[in-house]
Formats: structure tokens, C-alpha cells, sequence
DNA sequence: ATTTTTTTACGACAAATGTCGTAGATGTCT
DNA sequence: AGACATCTACGACATTTGTCGTAAAAAAAT
């Protein structure tokens, strides 16, 4: 079973996959910039509890610590995703994206991507 | 800000928003049966800390304690379909969907009725 | 080479979670 | 009423999470 990153672990791993291989720093940078205002030793350990449960590697080239995913972007999103909606949604796609776009008037742009979408797994496909 | 369950508590919730006013007993049961093999006090430790929280309300009624939700189900589910929606595909429903239904080839009924649902709300609305 | 600045390695902690066990309270049966 | 069965109230524990602080190690600056 593909890992099952906690909320600050995704946060990380998020960054990861965006720019790995990845220092510390860079990392903690990224975080902050995004506004999660959290110390650079705090996303260290993060990072090394990652990297002990196998969902990171670390790597020394000429001595700087770099670290690079090892669990894929696609595998572990998917495992998010298909858990929700599948201990909260009953496993339907329809009931998890109708309260995700519930209240806050789902942009028209985000409805006909969707749609278009599923018109093409519908027909060609 | 509606209250975010863990996942034991959200198995509970849910059994309560389907059949309350419920007793710790007939949820045990349903959780029990739902191949969910953990102990009667577990339960009803998890109903107290979330009557605590004020997700949930007793009320005894000629002895028995009767539960029942606070919390509102959409509400709850909003909530937590919103925050995987942003905090793991970027606010995109279409990216959440896509990763849902990755793998497991989404059952053509699934994919219809999403497509229903969608056009609807791209043209009515 | 010394001093400074960075980084990494660890250990600590508090809070949250998931699970029980046990004791005392309440109900039920005969 | 007494005995037996059920429940509830609590406390306890092991884990996991999210956060740091501090010390040791490494790199950079002077």
C-alpha cells in the first residue's frame, strides 16, 4: 500500500515533487512563502521521519543533504483521493465532487473542464 | 468553522446521521457489522469525546442515552471533500475526480451521472 | 586558523487518536 | 430482594503528529 502522508508530511511532499531533488532549505523556504509560518528544524525532522519511513530518500552530492521522492505523486494522491471518497463518500465520485464544489459556486470554468472530461471518457475512450 | 472527525469518529458519525437518535449499542452494532471488529467501550469512549467536542448531543429518555448529531452531515462532508479538493489538488475538483477514478476504471453509471449532474449545473442552473 | 553562520542529528513535549480494562451505576429476571 | 447482565464513566496506554530547542558537525567568512 502506497504511503499515507499526515497533512504537514503532504505539504512537504508537495514540494518535493515539484522541485527535487530538494534541500532542506529550499524546502523550508517554499513552505514559508506559502504562508505556513513553521521553523526550519520542524520541517527538517518532517523530513527525516519521511525519509525513515522510505517515502524520501536522501542523497549527499558534495556535501549537501538532497532528497527526492520515493513514493509517486500519482499513487499517493490517488490513494488520498479514493479514501475519502470511499470512507466518506460512499465510494461515489458524484456525492465527493457535489459537496466539494457544494457551496462556494463552483467557478463555470472548473464545471466545463470537468465536463469535458467526462464527455471524453464517455465517448471516445 | 464545522468540526473536521478523525477517521474512527467520521465511521461513527456517519452511523449516526443515518439511524439517530442512536445508543452506543446499535451503533456498535452497525460498526461491527460493517467488518469493523473493535470493542463496545472503544465506541463508546469515541461517542463521549465527541459529545464532548459538541459534535454530538445525549439526551436520556427514560434511561437510555440517546445520541445525536450536532454536526451537520453536509456541513462535515463539505468540509472535508473542500480540504483534500485544496490542500492536495490545488482547489481542483477535475484533478480530485481524475485521481478518484484513476486506476479503478470508474464505472460507466459513475461516469453518467456525474456528466447528469454536471450538465445541469452548466446549463439550468 | 579562528570565529561565524549554517546545517544536521536528536531528544523532548504536548495534543490528538485509537483502544481497552475496570469499577461503579442502572436494569432486569426469577 | 438477590443475583446476573448491561451500561456508563474514567483512567490508562501506546502511537502518531506537529513543533521546537540544543548540541554537535560542517561550511563559510575573515
Amino acid at each position: 500500500m502506497t504511503y499515507q502522508p499526515s497533512e504537514a508530511e503532504l505539504e512537504i511532499l508537495q514540494v518535493i515533487w515539484e522541485i527535487e531533488p530538494a534541500t532542506v532549505r529550499s524546502i523550508h523556504e517554499r513552505i514559508a512563502a506559502a504562508g505556513k509560518d513553521v521553523g526550519y528544524t520542524t520541517v527538517l525532522k518532517q523530513i527525516q521521519r519521511l525519509t525513515e519511513k522510505g517515502a524520501l530518500e536522501k542523497e549527499i552530492i558534495e556535501g549537501s543533504h538532497l532528497y527526492r521522492a520515493v513514493v509517486k505523486e500519482t499513487d499517493v494522491k490517488q490513494q488520498l483521493a479514493g479514501k475519502v471518497m470511499r470512507t466518506a463518500f460512499g465510494g461515489s465520485a458524484l456525492q465527493m465532487v457535489m459537496h466539494a464544489l457544494g457551496n462556494e459556486k463552483a467557478s463555470a470554468k472548473e464545471l466545463q473542464e470537468l465536463k469535458n472530461w467526462l464527455d471524453q471518457q464517455l465517448s471516445g475512450k
